[in-house]
DNA sequence: CCTTTCACG
DNA sequence: CGTGCAAGG
């Protein structure tokens, strides 16, 4: 994983150049006049050399030692080919006892990490920030006082110099829809008190798996999903009220009216195959920096997680 | 497994010439005489053509489910090289609803199948009698009475013309022997007092993984294995009074007294590349009947498993 | 080490 | 379907 060993290595068309899920058309009947996302032809042109910028990038990738294993994925390669500045994951799965081996593999250059570990359930949730540069400050949790009550490792805050960034990984509502309650009431309203806290002094990048898929575009069986976990109305006004509604700003939405752009696909039914998927994945922005945002994107064609990355390019 | 689709396939070199692992010494420094069994050399010549015969196999397979995903084992290749007539498998780990789909995929003329399964803990244990010919009884359990008390599903017994079929997977006593009183008080007793009553209609062929490494040239370590299930004295002890004192004899060592055979390698410290093995497989056989021993042999080319396949040739 | 179940998603 | 755990051997 960023492995040094193979810093040498080029990058494996193999692994870049997949077949291209994106073009497949999102529904049989696609509603109104939605269009599939197309990374290869709705990305901007990379912003002229020497603006000052920094991109994040952001993955669910549902066990990280598992992702690792996979010869078909190097996250070198993947650090090459978009070359950012910050990598968030979320769903490690790690123990705290296997942090340590994990970062001896990351690459040169991405020398600052910072891991959220969940206590009370191991090998469970889990998430990451990692970074080529030092921030300011890190915090485990929404608590402001430091205390850390986040038992299941699902939030790390790195502070910069023009931003928070928020990585985390909401909880899912689960089967029978067990735990909605405390989603909405619980995790969703603490997490939105914090960002509104964070916001008196810096503005915020909210990112990671916000496990909901906010409009009928952003799932492709809207119908057939309105008591699944992550397409609850419930979840979905909660997702309007707690973060759009406070002033951040849904940026890949914003540059993409319209166009469906899913970030996750299920296992169970071969989703990816078939563009069966859900937009979980986020960069959600403070209102004072939205202007910035330069690109919000989508990577479909990595493989390795049943979430693929997606970036953000933001202006300094 | 046994599958119909193959068989027209011709036996693959791949699965049938693998390295030798009976040619590795059996430790460091070999006691006594001992030689290393080697079926090339060890087995007698096949019986003339009519002689009256039946061919019995038994493999502990640990999970059949995933020997049969493996591509490097095709049990119809088995049954073409050896081309036995019953087929004992112990540690199926199969759960009765798994049962019907396993049938589907015997080949031809092993008609008679009869499978049991734990029902105290799912995926655990399980043996069962693959047959071509048809037995005239079968017994789940050791109750003669025909309610079966065993939860475990570890032993089946088929009658045949001229000697009842037993075969068993006796319970390993455990880390730490949390089981041992178990295995000797409860198993080896009970399993004892069956055989003797069945033997006073019929000869005996009591078959499967004993879990009991009889004497010091049975395990590649003896010394250091003192006190691990299977080598204990309690179940060596156990062994003897139960089985071989009792009129079963063990048709391999009788065969190849002297001769180092094992039938187990444990997975934990590469044991089947460096023959760190243990002999827990047998065929047993009533004294009456062990003049038409023919051969009693071990297969341990055969991969998929930790245990390898062994097998009895018996004149009638 | 390897295969099972189980929880979770 | 797939990950990670835990028990069993």
């Amino acid at each position: 994983f960023l492995s040094k060993e193979e810093a040498s290595s080029t990058i494996s068309s193999e692994v870049l150049s997949q077949s291209e899920p994106w073009t497949v058309l999102a529904h049989k009947k696609p509603q109104k006049d939605w269009k599939a996302y197309n990374p290869k032809t709705m990305r901007p042109p990379s912003l002229p050399e020497g603006t000052k910028h920094v991109k994040v990038m952001t993955w669910n990738v549902n066990g990280l030692r598992a992702l690792l294993k996979l010869e078909s994925f190097s996250a070198l390669q993947l650090a090459q080919r978009e070359n950012f500045d910050v990598l968030c994951l979320q769903e490690t799965k790690l123990q705290m006892k296997d942090v340590e081996d994990i970062k001896k593999t990351l690459i040169d250059g991405y020398d600052h990490s910072f891991w959220s570990c969940s206590v009370s359930k191991l090998g469970y949730s889990g998430t990451a920030i990692i970074s080529r540069i030092k921030p300011l400050s890190v915090r485990y949790g929404t608590d402001l006082s430091g205390s850390d009550h986040d038992m299941e490792g699902r939030i790390v805050t790195a502070e910069f110099d023009s931003f928070y960034l928020i990585n985390t990984y909401v909880p899912n509502s689960g089967d029978g829809l067990k735990r909605l309650s405390y989603r909405i009431e619980e995790w969703d309203r603490t997490l939105s008190n914090y960002i509104k806290e964070l916001e008196k002094s810096k503005p915020v990048i909210l990112t990671g798996d916000l496990n909901c898929a906010h409009e009928e575009i952003d799932i492709f069986n809207p119908a057939g999903n309105k008591r699944s976990a992550g397409f609850t109305i419930e979840e979905r006004q909660s997702f309007g009220a707690n973060f759009l509604d406070k002033g951040l700003v849904d940026t890949f939405r914003k540059q993409h009216p319209g166009v469906i752009g899913y970030t996750y696909w299920g296992y169970r039914h071969g989703g990816r195959k078939t563009n069966k998927g859900w937009r979980l994945d986020y960069f959600l922005v403070s209102e004072s920096i939205a202007a910035n945002v330069h690109d919000s994107y989508i990577l479909p064609d990595i493989n390795g997680s049943d979430h693929c990355p997606i970036g953000l390019t933001l202006k300094l």
